[in-house]
RNA sequence: GGAAGGGUUCCCGAGUGGCCAAAGGGGGCAGACUGUAAAUCUGUUAGCUACGCUUUCGAAGGUUCGAAUCCUUCUCCUUCCA
């Protein structure tokens, strides 16, 4: 091992809190370390939110280190509350498990699972068949409730309120921590900062219980300059799987990120040296557009691959450098029929999911948001027939200045 | 278990019989300005076959010409007492 892989998360950015930082860069440094980050399965894919965790787990594997995978199956059904202001909705343990095989499948992109160079697990092995009576006296006689009410998660909990239920998040979490590395031998836990109260909880109960070292580092977690945790959309989150965010969209929305941003997110979010990191941070003004492409065309290929990230690139390109390349984008189709007898302008952007309902359509076009083929569009009445097809032979309608659409006749 | 307060549109939060599709703020969308950024300003933000109509204020009933507003039951939450 060359380069120290602390020394690599420091500079690129990953770290914010450590237990022990002498020793976990020491330890990191002469051995192989087992170490774990948990997801929660509380949806089908992971996030954009997730991927920084797992392009720390990356580096991590790159240096020779062994990631352990941990599925919340078991403490999803609990639900870590944490920086959430209310009571997750309790999910079913088939769609828990649902959930944790697609984590599992989409963390094997990023992540080589073969030949024990990396662990998948999941909590709820052992968390579910727990013994009530066993566990407090094995686990809960090592917490002291006094400490885990100073902690800063549950002090915001305090006001809105928290249930038995949720105050055992903690234990749950510790426990697995000190599981893991009663199976494995993991000695490190990683996760985002708003799980350092947890992460401590768990160093600690190794420390107790098995006298042994174990610590525990925390990561930045990406937030907007309004600090709003960045990944998240008003249409939800932006998707690590294609099929709920399309390669397209996941491009632009790294492609749209705040100018302060940059530097940041190239340092957590690609493989790109620093110098070159450095370098595209520090452009200015319109320039700094350049180092947003990069960015973009970046994430896009680690996430989706190369060949996605190029036609994204393009689309994007063509889109907004003026000159429409059509191949790549959106396309809704009628009959021959259907666009000869005339569709309204409202039909084809409700059609095409452009605006969510009828009457959004209509005040997206009465504002003056709507183009067709370049020109703008202000009758929301007006009808378009195959005689109003550019030379492509084809209706793109933009709606904004960045969401477009092509109509046209099916083959 | 007892007492009090409360559930309003995407979110927070006004509204306590008609002037309420419901103030204000946030967020979203669109326009201007720009660099596919930020900030700022403007418009808009339930649906529809649209100067009108239909459905919304925790749920179900009821009173009334008329209810988010009053009554009854239910339900959920918060706080205080035990």
């Amino acid at each position: 091992m060359s380069t120290n892989v602390y020394d690599i998360l420091l500079e690129r950015g990953f770290i914010e809190q450590t237990t022990h930082e002498q020793e976990i860069k020491e330890l990191l440094g002469k051995e192989k370390v087992t170490f774990y980050i948990g997801f929660d399965a509380t949806a089908d894919s992971l996030t954009a939110g997730h991927f920084l965790t797992v392009m720390a787990m990356m580096h991590m594997q790159q240096a020779g280190h062994r990631p352990i995978a941990l599925l919340g199956g078991g403490t999803t059904m609990i639900g870590d509350p944490s920086g959430k202001s209310d009571m997750r909705t309790i999910m079913t343990r088939e769609t828990i498990q649902h959930n944790a095989d697609c984590f599992h499948k989409q963390l094997s992109r990023f992540i080589d699972f073969d030949n024990d160079n990396a662990i998948i697990a999941n909590n709820a092995d052992w968390l579910l068949e727990l013994n009530y009576v066993e566990f407090l006296r094995e686990v809960g006689v090592h917490f002291s409730v006094n400490k885990m009410l100073t902690a800063d998660c549950y002090k915001q909990r305090m006001e809105k309120g928290l249930t038995f239920f949720e105050f055992n998040y903690m234990l749950m979490q510790s426990y697995d921590f000190l599981k893991l590395n009663q199976l494995y031998g993991c000695s490190l836990e990683l996760g985002g900062n708003d799980q350092w109260s947890n992460i401590l909880g768990g160093v600690d109960l190794i420390r107790r219980k098995e006298g042994k070292p174990a610590f525990g580092l925390t990561f930045k977690l990406l937030t907007t300059s309004e600090g709003i945790k960045m990944g998240k959309t008003m249409k939800g989150a932006v998707w690590l799987d294609p099929e709920k965010t399309s390669p397209y969209e996941f491009y632009q929305y790294w492609r749209n990120i705040e100018d302060v941003k940059v530097e940041e997110c190239l340092g957590l979010l690609t493989f790109l040296p620093m110098d070159e990191v450095r370098r595209l941070g520090a452009l200015k003004d319109s320039e700094i557009n350049h180092a947003k492409e990069v960015l973009a065309y970046e994430i896009t290929k680690i996430v989706h691959g190369e060949e996605e990230a190029v036609k994204a690139q393009e689309a994007a390109r063509a889109l907004f450098g003026g000159n429409m390349k059509t191949d790549d984008m959106p396309t809704t189709t009628y009959t021959a029929e259907q666009f000869n007898a005339g569709i309204d302008l409202i039909t084809l952007l409700v059609d095409a999911k452009m605006a969510v309902s009828r009457s959004d359509a209509r005040r997206n076009i009465t504002q003056g948001g709507v183009s067709v083929n370049d020109v703008k569009v202000t009758e929301f009445d007006r009808v378009f027939t195959p005689n109003d097809f550019n030379a492509d032979g084809a209706l793109l309608i933009k709606k904004g200045k960045k969401v477009y659409h092509l109509f046209k006749i099916a083959e």
